[in-house]
Parts: structure tokens; sequence; C-alpha cells
DNA sequence: GGCATATATATGATCAAGCATATATTATCT
DNA sequence: AGATAATATATGCTTGATCATATATATGCC
């Protein structure tokens, strides 16, 4: 499927996933748990928007037990990258998107992915 | 009226919006009957479309004699700007958006602000 | 009056929300 | 090891709201 702006920014003209990609921009990878919580959203909201995220490749999604880990696509074409790094730049003085990272870093009992994995 | 990435994103979501706003990051300023003949709308939809990106200031107009220009607001944020350069970055590749282009170049009887101001 | 632009109203389509439920993986118990 | 429970995630399905569209009408400029 290939990328063009129209199917881009129709994806981000959702509130909850404008904000779970903006929490992916910075934290890199997270699971439909962490999202739930940091969001504050019950959990079939989060898993439906993930899923047409990832439907049309703007995430990815890798499964680690029973936990499955989204991440921005690295394959996204150069413009498509800019412009979610512009929308991050923009969403840094959102209160929204600081009270979602701040809940995210207070969230206790925090899937670890490497731990499951050594053990 | 602060500008958001949730406000800009929303707007663009839109094609018509979309076109509309791609058409003017190249030419810089158009008039709505411009416009309405590039996209091949009808006029009430692009004036809708148009007032509701003026409404938000992502656009701005400006009257002279019978028409009304519309352009860029220059006053946007820096990340703003830059997510409507990655857009218009992802446009030009774009069929829709280099047929719409086409088209506008080749309309007969533009509309010359300069000459209307000067006669 | 004619052209350019704006607005009002009604209709229709899209899409997100919420609930219930299904699947999958891990942990526990015997 | 097999059965069971708990946790994480995904998916039908229905309802409701939002919003774009189209037609008609109104305003403003030459």
């Amino acid at each position: 499927m290939k990328m063009t702006p129209e199917i881009l920014l129709k994806s981000l003209s959702d509130q909850t996933r404008l904000r779970s990609l903006m929490l992916l921009m910075q934290e890199g990878e997270l699971c439909v748990c962490e999202l739930t919580y940091a969001l504050n959203l019950i959990q079939p909201k989060i898993s439906r928007h993930l899923a047409s995220l990832r439907d049309i490749q703007v995430v990815t999604d890798k499964r680690a037990g029973q936990w499955v880990y989204y991440s921005i696509n690295r394959g996204l074409p150069p413009w498509a990258k800019e412009l979610l790094q512009a929308s991050l730049k923009g969403s840094l003085n959102d209160k929204q998107h600081r009270a979602d990272l701040n809940k995210l870093k207070n969230m206790s009992n925090r899937p670890c992915e490497l731990l499951t994995t050594y053990e």
C-alpha cells in the first residue's frame, strides 16, 4: 500500500490516534495496555485505532509474549516522517500530550519486554 | 485562536481543503474562482471550505475588487508551516495534485490581481 | 444586470463509541 | 500433564453524532 498525504492526514485527524502516535514518537515502542493506561481510555478503543493505523502501515506491531508492542513504521517515506515530527513539535506544548506522557511515566507494573525475553 | 496539531490536522483531513491548501502552497495566492476551476468543484463547496480554513486562521483572505484572494497565513507557528511543507512534499508525487496544478496553469481568463489594481 | 462570493437548509454518508464477546498467552492448581 | 483461571488483545455489532454535499438563495462589486 502506498502512503499518501490524504491517507496519513486522515489517520491523524482522530484524537485517539493522534495522541497514541505522539506517545509512540517519544517513547518508541508501547503496548496496548500502556497506551490504554496513559490515555485513560477503554482497551477496545485503543486496540481498534491501533489496528487501523497498522492497516495503513503507519505503525508496525510485534508480539512479545502476551503483549503486543506497537511502534512507528520505520519504512515510512521521508515526508511522512517529517510530517509526524512537525506534529510532535507542535504537541510538545500541548496540555493533553504532556498529561498523557506524564501518566505513562507514572504507570506502575509497566510491562518490560527485556525481562520477559531473558528469563 | 491558538493553533494546535489537533485543529490543523483535522482541517487537512478533508480532500477539498487539502487540495486547496496544496495549490495555495505552490501558487501563493488564489481566488475562489481559480480554485473552483482547478479542482473542478462547485463554487459553494470551495467557498465553504475556505471559510472554515479562514476561521481557524490557516489561510487569510484579501478582497481585490470582485475577487477574494486566499493565501496561507504567514503567521502560522513554525511547526505548522513545516507540517504543511511535508504535506506538499508528499503531494508532489500525487496524481490528483499534479492534475489540479495543471488544470490551473491552463485556465484561460485567469483573474490577474495586479492588472485590476493598477487600471 | 452579470459575475463572484457567501450562506441557509436539508439530506446523506462516514465513522467513532460502547458493549459484548472471541482469541491467545501465561499462571495456577491438582 | 491436563484443566482452569487470569490477563492481554482483537473484533462483531448497533447506535449516535459529526460533517460534507447539493440545491437554493442572498449579498456585494463592476
